[in-house]
DNA sequence: GAATAATAAATTGTTAACAATTTAATTGAC
DNA sequence: GTCAATTAAATTGTTAACAATTTATTATTC
């Protein structure tokens, strides 16, 4: 976890993160707009890495920004538009699981490993962003390795997905799905890892 | 078209649009970098809405940004990468005009067919920036009127797509595939839309 | 001359101040 | 009291200056 006394610490990273994170836990509520001097006042920065996260988490698409009127948290998607969104990431990570599986070495399982355990003390602790930040950790492990390209896109789709029904998921089928995922995945078995995607991004 | 004299003129948009046809031409070659200070002399302006577009531009795919280093210009997509993008845009443009014509009305039958003729003009003018422009304008009328929310998802993958081959696209075949889907939405023929975008969107 | 170290230049990161715009509060007329 | 116009406050837009980092150049040693 990166603190803001590290020294390759960035800051709009993390500016980033920690609102995605909080967006997705659903601290604000929809359409509520969000102010550049008070986040500078809480992150401790001036307005510059403010309104830079700003149009980051714009363009993932969880905030919405009108000119000279800064940004409010979106509204939410349609059922239509996110069941559309789900099929476009199931498509994505089906591909950067088939490319990833070809790739892995010891690393990769070790680290894969630590991101499930992760996302298991997250969902125990019931803690909804650390759920969000793990969840999205784990996903991103074979997305990322599989494509450098695709990652922004996939991450957009994801954020964007998962700010409607987090509150509502129940955490320890969730931990179930993703071990069977990650099983799958040690066992070199793409079809199965594919198969226990396509159950956990419903 | 928008000048810098316009009175509502939004200078971080503006910056966007014209360094996101640039890239889309081919106008910067793989892996340049892009200098803070040089495009803020050549717009004008100082160096703070230049990285607003950088950020854009960033998230959306079509630049690289690394800590300290600034941001250059994305390596190329592999074919499969290219071709995950493709099904998800599709999979995105189907939605999209099944529900766009379900609510169009005269105004957009006339921008339809503006558009189409700036996409005309500019293919017989063998204008590259022009043509990627007035290609993604065409097609954000129908998605941009089917889901505000999926529209910054859209834009990201078509440019993400349209950097690699649009040096070698045939403008004259682009012509008709783009007559044949506005004529099936005046028809309002469903069906015969998305097929006509299904060829389009190779 | 090649490799390394020290220095200079270029570039990005961050900030604070001011301008322009939008929003809220106040005043005044009816 | 209601509505409109005016004023004040809050907020975003833009800039220029400075700090920190990276890259290029020069100097030094072998």
């Amino acid at each position: 976890m990166a603190k803001p006394t590290d020294k390759n610490f960035q800051t709009r990273e993390h500016i980033c993160q920690v609102l995605r994170s909080d967006l997705i836990a659903g601290k604000f509520h929809h359409n509520q707009p969000l102010r550049e001097t008070s986040l500078a006042k809480r992150f401790g920065v001036s307005r510059g890495p403010i309104r830079d996260a700003f149009l980051k988490l714009t363009q993932e698409g969880s905030l919405v920004y009108e000119p000279n009127r800064g940004v409010r948290v979106h509204s939410a998607l349609a059922d239509e538009e996110r069941k559309v969104l789900i099929k476009m990431r199931l498509e994505l990570e089906t591909f950067c699981m088939t490319q990833y599986i070809d790739l892995i070495d010891e690393n990769s399982i070790d680290e894969l490993k630590l991101l499930l355990e992760r996302f298991r003390s997250a969902c125990l602790r019931d803690s909804l962003p650390g759920v969000a930040e793990s969840d999205l950790s784990l996903h991103r492990h074979w997305v990322a390795r599989a494509s450098d390209n695709l990652e922004p896109i996939w991450l957009g789709l994801s954020v964007r997905i998962l700010m409607k029904y987090s509150r509502l998921d129940s955490f320890e089928e969730s931990i179930e799905e993703h071990e069977k995922i990650v099983d799958a995945i040690i066992k070199k078995d793409k079809v199965g890892a594919i198969n226990a995607l396509t159950e956990n991004i419903i």
